[in-house]
DNA sequence: CAATCATATTGGATCGTTCAAACATTTGCC
DNA sequence: GGCAAATGTTTGAACGATCCAATATGATTG
């Protein structure tokens, strides 16, 4: 298992001919060392590949550099790929500043409080980072009464529940962008399909549609907008209703597997209609759908620094608290080029 | 941050009127200790919330209980949903058992092994899961040289390298159900769109159609075969050559994106042609494309269970070191209706 | 030149757990 | 009843890092 015995700090110490305070403070204060100490403390460190060991440190400064970062129940929709970037991203910009991030699984609410209760007395984890926010959400009330640092990957809904660090992808900003990307291209009569209201994304997003559409002195009345869950096949049947009630040119979308619900109605009733979708996702390449792009590296690499800030290793006085990212427009068939072939898969 | 005073061994022992160690055997070793006492030392510890501290716990014993998961380069295509399916199943069925899972990126092999030496010296993780497997694989070497604990997700492909524990889903059990059931619905015209030679997975799969093709006493030689990457336009050019070249009936694909390709080819020259792909992506979802979904959560499941054990710390002493679990074959229109029309996307 | 100050380094104590061995208690047997 | 063996419990030391207080070193000054 462990070929070579142990490098310790007292065996960096002795090589180096210093005491061990003094190898510690050659890496957590390197300014109190003298710079020929340093250098040949460091040159120690190096030929004896010396890893400080996280337990004995975690035990004594009760800091883990640790995140948490909660796993929910398997969704298919809106978070497939979405989530494994977003992970992705926490774990490498973590990793560049010598944390780590630490999974666990929870099913509800409830469960992610006590897996939180859990690691923060026996793992001393350092701050969490959450995902899927939504309207009162016990967690971050939970959190926060704590006073544990963590920040959220979408916006708190609610005001009142304070503001806590937070960053998210502006989903009014999308939706605006490809209203007006329509608008552009000569559409005038752009319908909205959309999740039910009461979700804070559904209801960002749909709000971007309906700015803007005002913004351009265009009809954006309820007439002009449909409700349906994400499966695409009821997003079909919502779909069919809006086209055959006010027969729209363009229907701008929540996400992309409602806009492939709208691009199987227009195929079935032969008509022509702009799509865009939302998200970027596998389905939307493969049917050469106009989207938007999440930035979730960026994001994630944001949210990291909120975190460590938080904590406190990071800078950043008066830095925001939370950011808000424009997702990228991404252009494709759908929008451009809408006759009925575009109903078929790729390009 | 901690608002209550951190529940210790010592305070537990203070509370049941017994020794530290006491405490810690009516923990580790139950048996040990007189039932009675053990009775009145697990009420405090239910009482005052007792949680050992993992870093203590990890200083004297050398073990974290934690398990490290490397994420790969972002990948577009194959991975897309099957990695984070794996990962949350692994992290559930470890939160289960007392483990944890701690993620850390790596762009190739060589940075994952650095990545290794370093979570070994510094986190002391007590193990590895390994995913994307291929041949010649140092990862796998450095791990067996130095007697670290680990199970990879994916066989290793060279017989050579000696063996170690792994957990695979059967691609040749898949395309050989695919073709079956192919054969079952009356086609005997079967091709076979794959990878190009030399990738595990890609051979593994395409043998699994080839020799059940002999079973059947269907022909299966070269010209019933071609290769492509995995994009889907690389693979709609493969696809139609291959249709031109001997006119099949169906064609049994090495993967969902490959078989979008097959359909589309399919649609452009006007023919009929089954097609069955592999994954369960979205994508085969949205395309209504038969394809074999992989047991990922069990998969996930059988591997924790491996590292487990040679750690040491599950029982299984004469329980098999891997595990081929066959992928299930979803049948959907592409397979049993494959008229032109099927070319468009959605049910 | 001695006294003062600032700075660099050192030794001891500590975090909470488990290991190893010593100690105390009960049981078994002639 | 007494001694050995088995059982149950307690004590001291150690894991490897950081914090704290004390000391050694060098520079500065009256």
């Amino acid at each position: 298992m462990r070929s070579r015995q142990r490098v310790t700090l007292e065996s960096v110490a002795a090589h180096a001919k210093v005491s061990r305070q003094t190898v510690s403070n050659a890496i957590n204060a390197p300014d109190v060392v003298k710079p020929e100490t340093l250098a040949r403390v460091l040159d120690s460190i190096a030929e004896l590949g010396y890893q400080p060991s996280r337990a004995a440190r975690q035990l004594r400064t009760r800091r883990s550099q640790i995140l948490g970062y909660a796993l929910g129940p398997v969704t298919y929709s809106v978070y497939g790929t979405i989530g494994d970037r977003f992970v992705h991203g926490l774990a490498q910009a973590a990793q560049e500043r010598g944390y780590r991030i630490m999974l666990f699984a929870a099913s509800n609410d409830d469960e992610e409080i006590v897996q939180f209760d859990e690691l923060l007395s026996g793992a001393d984890l350092d701050g969490f980072v959450l995902t899927n926010t939504h309207h009162d959400d016990p967690r971050t009330t939970w959190l926060t009464e704590r006073d544990v640092p963590f920040v959220t990957f979408g916006r708190p809904w609610d005001a009142e529940h304070g503001t806590h660090p937070w960053v998210d992808v502006d989903g009014a900003a999308g939706t605006a962008a490809a209203t007006r990307h329509l608008h552009e291209l000569g559409h005038t009569r752009i319908a909205y399909l959309g999740w039910p209201h009461g979700s804070g994304v559904g209801d960002d997003r749909r709000s971007g549609w309906s700015s803007t559409m005002a913004e351009l002195g265009l009809n954006a009345d309820e007439r002009w907008q449909e409700t349906t869950d994400n499966a695409t096949e009821h997003a079909e049947v919502a779909a069919a209703r809006l086209l055959r009630r006010v027969g729209p040119s363009a229907v701008v979308c929540v996400s992309d597997t409602v806009g492939l619900g709208v691009m199987q109605a227009a195929e079935s009733q032969g008509r022509r209609v702009a799509v865009t979708g939302f998200d970027d996702s596998a389905v939307s390449y493969v049917a050469g759908m106009t989207t938007l792009a999440q930035p979730i590296a960026e994001a994630a690499r944001r949210a990291l620094a909120l975190v460590l800030r938080q904590i406190g290793v990071e800078p950043g006085g008066t830095a925001a608290r939370n950011e808000l990212l424009p997702p990228e427009l991404i252009v494709r068939r759908t929008s451009i080029r809408p006759d009925p072939l575009s109903g078929t898969v790729g390009s």
